[in-house]
Formats: structure tokens, C-alpha cells, sequence
DNA sequence: AATGAAACTTAACACTGTTAAGATTAGAAT
DNA sequence: ATTCTAATCTTAACAGTGTTAAGTTTCATT
């Protein structure tokens, strides 16, 4: 953008083609998504890509990683607004629809093939999708405040629940051939027991 | 399989196909579908395909008319058992979330595009998803049964949050590289409302 | 038996992911 | 400052992909 001059180092390939990534399946889709294409958005040769990424695979999985951190920040910034754990359990449930809502691409391309685990007997692995461990504080949160006592059960079935309600809406909102109206978010997402 | 024999014409090529590419998805995944090896897969040659379909998408959008189907009667037959209409309710839901359990790649074969269309506001339209009509059926008869009246706006909510709620379980119990424990699907199942 | 339509083959096109071999360069070590 | 090394990039090639055009074989109807 601001060095128009070729310098045959890149200087900060491996970001610039998982941005590029980003903008080629907000503009054509997924499928359009192809590492020459990738590499050619980034005035660079076919197989430059492959410095910085074993295999297409590879790159899918950090532009997912990529797209993750977005949402999960967009899901932090939502829950701050709230003023109580109730409050900020609809805020979340809320936030999790509208993010995927607006950008509905990214709904298929972060869970048709995720590349995140989630051990949902395990609820404190680091390794877990970090939205998930958002539901969880937040489930943890507000049974604190409302002096309920948890097991380690009830814990597990009440973030799968969560998920699941907020999760099943968005994927039916978020598919083609599907009108959505955002009176049905409203009225369900009260739902949530 | 009965007839060795190459003749220049195969007699029932597009069904052939249909399966061929059903096999190679069960077998290595959507990812390996190819139109050659699917032309392959019948002793045919790469062009052949192109007689039946117009194109790699349309023959998609066929196999996920024949999986349809196929879940349709799985979904049917599971109704058929319930001796009431709250029963029948729970049966389906099981049988939804069974279904894709049961065939793990078929859930993001058919949601992944879906080739149907789904009109939420027009529950009747014939071209909705066949799934989403035997919802609607089974929450008609449950509420007559209550004698309860429903309005079409209470009956469109309904059939949305019964669909969301076990779509979002199987979608979340049918990721790869998550663990799915049975007991939580039984007792999500019966927070239907 | 002749004919036209349908089902197929072969051959080619542009495009894909990926690799091997070599060219260029930045930055550390001397 | 020079040398060296490792990282970064290019070119060229490979096998595989979807798709089409042109020609061949067969079926079904007359």
C-alpha cells in the first residue's frame, strides 16, 4: 500500500496473505479461496506462500485463528457492557449471533472444519475454543450471584445448553435460502432457561 | 457388479454417480470428491459425468437430494414408533441428532450449502426442507392434543426454536475433535419446552 | 434398414496444490 | 567491512482438477 516499490523481500508476507486470505472468502466465498490467488493479491509467486505455510490447510487454519481472536474480541467487548452476570449472559448469547450474522461467511468457514478442540469434560483446557471458556465464566458467574452450587455436571450441561441454543440459531440464521427475521433472535434468545 | 461386461452404455449411470460420490464422502471425506474419480469409480471416462450434470455442483446438489431422503425416512420411521404427540416430538428430536451421529459427514455435506431452501415464514411452502415440515406437523398435533390454539406467529416461533435447539446440538456433537458424551444429548433433549 | 437423439470417448484447455532447484537478500559473525 | 548462513523469494515443472468441443457408439423409433 505505502511501498509500491518491489523489493523482493516482502517484509510481512506471512500476515499480508492470511488478510488476503480473509478478504478473498469475504468477497467470492470459500471456494474462490486458492493460494495462487492468495499469492497473487500479495504480488508474489505461486510458491512463495509456502515459506510461511506447510500446505493450504496450514493457512486455513491460522486465518481461522485469525477470525477466532475477532470474534472472541467482539464477544469480550459485548460482555463488558453488561451490568450483571444475567445481563451479560444475554449480551454474550446475543453477541454470538450478530457477530456471524454480519459476517456470514465466517460461520461455515470456522466450524465446517474447526480447527479448534473442545473438550467439553474439561472445561479449564487452555486449549479450548476460547468463546466456549467465555460461556463458562459466565455460566460460573451467574450461578455465584444467584448463590447456587454447581457440580461439575450440572456445570457441563448448562455451558453445552447455552451453546447449543445460541449455536443452533445461528447456524439456521446464518444459512443461504434462509430468510431470518430479528424478531425470532429476540424472542428465542429469552429463552435461554 | 452383475454385469462384467463393458458395454459402451452403462444403463443407469446417473444413479451410479449418485452413489459413487456418496461412497467416496463416507469413505475419504467431502474434500476427495472429484468428478473423475467419480467418473472413475463407474469404469467411465471423465466427460461422461457432464451427460447427466451440469457441472461438480449440481451433482452435489443431487447427492444432498438423495441423503435428504435418506434422513427424511430415518426421521419418518422414528415418528411412526411414538404412540403420542409429545412422544413423537421427543422421537424426532432423538432421531435428528441420532441421524447425523450415526453418519458424521453427511451433517456438513448437507448444511454446509444447503441446495434446499427454508421459508420460515411460509411453513407450508412445498419446497422447505421435508425436516422442517415434519416439525411443524408434530407441533401441530402436540398443541391440538393440549387443545391448545396456536397463532401462526406462536407456531413459526415454535418450530424454530425446536429446530435450532436440536440442530445446535448435533452441530456442536459432530465436530471433529469433540468429545460427545450420549447422557448430555438425553437430557438436552428433554429441555425441549 | 435408416435416422436422429442420447450416451459415451478422446483430447485439449486453464486452473489447482505442491515440490525441487536456484536466485536474492537480510542480518549475524567474523 | 567482509563473509557466511539462513530465510525468503522465483522459475519451472508435476500430477490432479473442472469443463468443453468434437467425434464415436449405441438405443429407440420410424
Amino acid at each position: 500500500m505505502k511501498n509500491e516499490k518491489k523489493s523482493y523481500h516482502h517484509g510481512d508476507l506471512r500476515n499480508a496473505l492470511i488478510e488476503a486470505g480473509i478478504c478473498i472468502i469475504n468477497e467470492n466465498g470459500e471456494n474462490a479461496l486458492s493460494m495462487r490467488k492468495v499469492a497473487g493479491a500479495c504480488n508474489v509467486s505461486a510458491a512463495a506462500p509456502y515459506a510461511h505455510f506447510e500446505s493450504k490447510e496450514d493457512l486455513i487454519v491460522c486465518m481461522q485463528t485469525y477470525v477466532t481472536e475477532k470474534f472472541t474480541n467482539y464477544l469480550v467487548d459485548a460482555k463488558k457492557e453488561a451490568s450483571s452476570a444475567s445481563e451479560a449472559m444475554l449480551a454474550l448469547g446475543h453477541a454470538y449471533i450478530r457477530f456471524f450474522l454480519e459476517n456470514k461467511q465466517y460461520f461455515t468457514f470456522l466450524f465446517h472444519q474447526p480447527c479448534f478442540t473442545i473438550n467439553l469434560s474439561s472445561l479449564d483446557n487452555a486449549e479450548n475454543f476460547p468463546p466456549f471458556l467465555l460461556f463458562k465464566d459466565c455460566i460460573l458467574a451467574y450461578n455465584q450471584q444467584m448463590g447456587k452450587e454447581l457440580s461439575q455436571d450440572d456445570l457441563e450441561l448448562d455451558v453445552i445448553s447455552l451453546w447449543a441454543h445460541v449455536h443452533g440459531i445461528v447456524s439456521i440464521a446464518s444459512m443461504k435460502h434462509v430468510t431470518w427475521e430479528k424478531r425470532w433472535e429476540d424472542e428465542l434468545i429469552n429463552l435461554v432457561r
